[in-house]
DNA sequence: CCACTAATGTACGAACCGGTACGTTAGTTA
DNA sequence: TAACTAACGTACCGGTTCGTACATTAGTGG
């Protein structure tokens, strides 16, 4: 039997405004993270759509706002996916250590938002400042990491001089380049930092490194 | 009195093909890094030069082979500096520390080669995979550390299972990250990480946590 | 000082590309 | 079912931008 329902629940309706909005998203995203914003083609993103360039000026109003769309889409569900990640029941060392592993798989799946990151760096971060939802200064990561950093030096184990947003910093920046740099560093290094079979190694080593650093004498 | 010289000797000639190309590729350099490959304009680098956009065409055949050129003498450059570095006299922990003060620095002063390795990977890598010249898998930076984790790991004092290009990454990363992403994490963390009044802060970090790494039991 | 060539300048072409004017149709509602 | 509007498609425009044809001059060697 066949439910009856009204034609806008139907998902294969041919007119949708939110499907067809969302696709022009998605595949502007891919565009824009795989070439840089001025690389990126509004015909090509049209053409890979099952709509048309048109239908990109009515929703989104222009390519510049097509991108900061897309930016702030992808921020959005890397901040909802730190979310998730809760080290409430493990030691300071062990939290920080697994925190770290969050970051090291979050960069590896999502290579399109850190593309997204480096090419809004390039153009000196101009459109994320006018983002003002992005700008949460108290990130879930950070939050955390307060938390951490404090149970960690109230137990006399972890050191005293370095801050939630400093050691943040740390991780990202070990995550972050191994994967926004692998090609210019495994050319000119002859090491694939993405190489499935030195991930644990470099997984494992991140954490060692934080840990060592935070329960040095400081 | 005035010395005599031939006309090729004369730096006010009106013609000069060497100091032409020179400045063109000085200019093309900044350009490149300011804009990316797409949002770099022939005609603006031509504007910029005493010359036209004729002789871009004339020295260099194109955009693209204009864009590996620049890329290829940044690299030389930051080579060249490398091979200044002397740490024979110091104890392994201090060479570490050393090393990664050296590199911190020349990040932090060179902020347009970090852009051009930034363009260079959102392309994939595909300019610098040409340029045989430049995959040398033994840069001195990396020479350098393997000699001082052999003299560190021979006097017990270093860890054994990191090699001289993982703790070059490691370095790389942090110096790199601090320069490359400063915009979206000045405005996400509220944390101007080239602040001059934090630089000594970010600088002794950077030491202190790869020591610490290596000096920890692995 | 003359002839020759490397170096340079001008003016322009052609394709590309972001953006839009205008017309059409699907879905909704009275 | 008719009238209305949100959603969509086509065809095109105008500026931009890489690249080049062609003319010219500075410097050099004989």
């Amino acid at each position: 039997m066949e439910a009856t329902r009204a034609p806008s629940d139907n998902p294969e309706r041919r007119r949708d405004a939110e499907r067809t909005r969302a696709e022009i998203l998605a595949v502007a995203t891919a565009e824009f993270a795989d070439r840089g914003y001025d690389g990126a083609r509004v015909d090509e993103i049209a053409d890979r759509t099952r709509t048309t360039k048109r239908m990109i000026y009515y929703y989104f109003g222009g390519k510049r706002q097509l991108y900061v769309e897309a930016l702030e889409q992808a921020y959005a569900r890397i901040r909802a996916a730190e979310q998730e990640v809760n080290v409430d029941h493990l030691e300071p060392a062990a939290a920080i250590r697994r925190l770290a592993e969050v970051t090291f798989d979050h960069h590896e799946a999502n290579p399109d938002f850190i593309r997204l990151v480096s090419i809004e760096n390039i153009h000196r971060g101009e459109h994320i400042a006018r983002l003002p939802d992005l700008i949460d200064l108290n990130t879930p990561a950070v939050r955390l990491l307060t938390d951490l950093l404090r149970r960690g030096q109230e137990q006399g184990v972890f050191r005293t001089d370095v801050d939630a947003v400093d050691v943040h910093m740390t991780i990202s920046a070990f995550c972050f380049f191994r994967v926004a740099n692998q090609y210019t560093f495994g050319t000119i290094f002859g090491r694939d930092l993405l190489d499935p079979g030195r991930r644990e190694h470099y997984r494992t080593m991140l954490g060692d490194m934080v840990v060592a650093h935070l329960t040095a004498v400081g």
